[in-house]
DNA sequence: TGTACATCAGTGAACGCGCGTTCACTGATGTAC
DNA sequence: TGTACATCAGTGAACGCGCGTTCACTGATGTAC
């Protein structure tokens, strides 16, 4: 009936005596596409998941305990995928001023992109960097320490090369974290405001918390209606 | 076992003739409370609001077709709330700026007292505003309209008392809800990262995004360690 | 003032559904001798 | 080179659970006559 459900695996073959761990990437390949076209975390679950791969639910059991743990995995792998396309967009210009805007475009981008992806990653009520014992996610803590380190490195190159007046790196990075976290998801639950174009904004939002001095990219005001029109 | 489950009620007097209505009013607040107590809204089952308030799952069928209806009554509540504590703030003062700042501060107040509540009015997969066939959702369209168009006119004001440079309000205002939202969530989802201190970010936050003239309030920078500490 | 009836505000048992979990099993492939 | 056995990668039936939903019912209260 639903999208899901069409789309299960009929026929499997078994995977050769040793290689049974290549299961647990079907796993989070079909766990990635459920959510993905669901959209919700609440569809992942055990035999939604054996369903669209084409085996049984038990056999999951061997590599994650439960659904959560599905999820935490396609949350490390979802973070690593963001991590790099900001460490891309990052390098991607020598100018630090365009490297701070690319980065937080590229988080932008990927953001409205995979709005599921995003949601699971910044929007579960705990992001399971560090578990209940507070020992590190052996995958996630690192590249989540070391990405926000990146992007907070990005800001004092600006201010170190005098693009920015910024006094407090972290602080102000946190800022723009904040800024174009709320430009992400506000959009995306409440979808009959009239949102003003996003890269405009992020652009003209980094330039205020950043601090960027001049020559910064210009703001055009523009008229609106008394109320904001509805699509 | 459940928090939810020990405070199930044991007996409750039926309602008088007429006066059937009366019922959904508790069921509201058996939502609301479990809610609040889970902080997951797939929690608010039919049969765990009956458990709660001491009715059988049927009863509620009456008064809502489905725990989707009443999350989106809660919502429409919610919402009443928030924006009643908004309009208090912005009265609040006489000062325009203050107004602005008390005003927002309140939001970030009410999402950081209530982030049950606030995750299921701003980051549910669609607030319904409009339902399906773009009709307004009776209560909760004016309220919600009523109340952008205050925050927006608060920083009208400003920029009409020349407190502000802003050359557009409404893109400003939307700018710093980003900002506050972001403020919000994320710190309320990772909870593991060392986020400074919230009310004076949102100061300064809508200082530079408000373009709030001088007599702003000043920044304090502050040193940091090379990784942020955890809790 | 009685009395029969209608209505209202629910109850309580039963149903099918999808879920996670269990447990005995299957059948191919490697290993010991 | 055979053959018995162990291991691996799963299967498939069955279980109890909480869920939304159905349906006949109950018992108090109002209304018509």
């Amino acid at each position: 009936m639903s999208d899901v459900a069409a789309h299960d695996a009929p026929r499997r073959q078994r995977n050769p005596r040793g290689q049974g761990h290549r299961l647990r990437d079907e796993i989070l390949a079909g766990a990635t596409t459920i959510l993905e076209h669901s959209g919700d975390e609440h569809a992942v679950t055990l035999r939604a998941v054996a369903r669209r791969i084409g085996i049984t639910a038990p056999s999951i059991t061997t590599h994650f305990p439960d659904p959560a743990a599905i999820i935490d995995a396609v949350v490390a792998e979802q973070l690593g995928g963001l991590a790099e396309r900001l460490r891309s967009a990052a390098h991607s210009t020598a100018d630090p001023v365009d490297a701070l805007q690319a980065a937080w475009a590229a988080y932008l981008d990927f953001g409205r992109a995979n709005p599921a992806h995003y949601r699971v990653i910044f929007e579960r009520r705990f992001l399971t960097v560090w578990d209940d014992q507070q020992r590190p996610m052996t995958e996630t803590a690192p590249l989540f320490d070391a990405t926000t380190e990146m992007m907070i490195g990005l800001l004092q190159t600006c201010i170190d090369t005098a693009t920015s007046t910024s006094a407090d790196a972290f602080a102000d990075s946190v800022a723009i974290w904040y800024y174009t976290h709320g430009l992400v998801a506000l959009p995306a639950t409440i979808t009959s405001f009239a949102w003003p174009d996003a890269h405009t904004h992020l652009a003209t939002g980094i330039t205020n918390l950043a601090h960027l001095t001049p020559p910064a990219r210009t703001r055009t005001p523009k008229r609106r209606p008394p109320n904001p029109a509805r699509r």
